[in-house]
DNA sequence: GTCTTGACAAGAATCATTCTTAAGTGGTAT
DNA sequence: ATACCACTTAAGAATGATTCTTGTCAAGAC
């Protein structure tokens, strides 16, 4: 935790909070879930403070937003690349660690540089079945 | 075109003008972009209209809608299986045909019922380079 | 011709996210 | 310990994409 420590990032306690619920969280919560949790601690926060720290968050690499889900972002403390199967139903999403290769292929790669890819599977979880 | 015509489908001048702006686009546009075409022609028509539209042509299965952009959705008449490079900075789509042979890994997939996948390349275009 | 169904325009409503403002606070330098 | 300053906060307003509502209209069914 003592790594978060740099210049221009401040170890408030409503930050610590939002950073201790997402840490190993594999939830993929919204800024919402996020939200109604940390309340429960601070009861005088704004949602405002929860979308300050995520993009605070984010700019310093410490979790990555995704867009998965059309109808709210969603935010991840794993930055590590790795890709996403979500339920087409209850919009559940789990990660997916495997190092898959693949690359634009030449003829349609005009000039383009590529820096990365995300694979998103879709489908139904076990639940929704 | 006459394809179209079908139970509870009706071919209004609004619609057709819809679709001629889609039909073979690239581009993948958002509401705005089609709005502001077609207003060229039509131009009493009203955003609703092309929001209603899209979703009943997205319902048929004549276009599809992309969360590429996580600001705006994306259409794209092009209902084919196939993948996206998108620039970070001005945005840009450009289609990825190939045919990825990507499985979630066995160990992985906790019967989840995978109906398809998606790969998003993202990286700097040539323009923005 | 009348009925039914879907489509239209216009604008209000919704909802996630961002911005604004004023007041507060952590961390560094003193 | 104190003071300062940049960063944070709370609150609410503002924004912007999308959806909903309402009343009207038109095409095809009967």
């Amino acid at each position: 935790m003592e790594r978060y420590r740099e210049k221009g990032f401040k170890l408030t306690p409503q930050r610590i909070a939002i950073m201790k619920f997402l840490e190993g969280n594999k939830n993929h919560p919204s800024a919402e879930d996020i939200y109604l949790y940390v309340r429960k601690t601070f009861p005088t926060m704004s949602f405002a403070t929860v979308y300050n720290n995520l993009e605070t968050l984010r700019e310093k690499g410490h979790i990555s937003s995704l867009s998965i889900d059309p109808e709210r972002r969603r935010y991840d403390p794993d930055t590590s690349s790795h890709h996403h199967l979500i339920c087409l139903k209850c919009k559940m999403v789990v990660d997916v660690h495997a190092d898959f290769k693949v690359n634009v292929p030449e003829e349609q790669n005009t000039a383009f540089e590529v820096l990365g890819s995300h694979i998103e599977f879709y489908g139904t979880c076990p639940e929704c079945k």
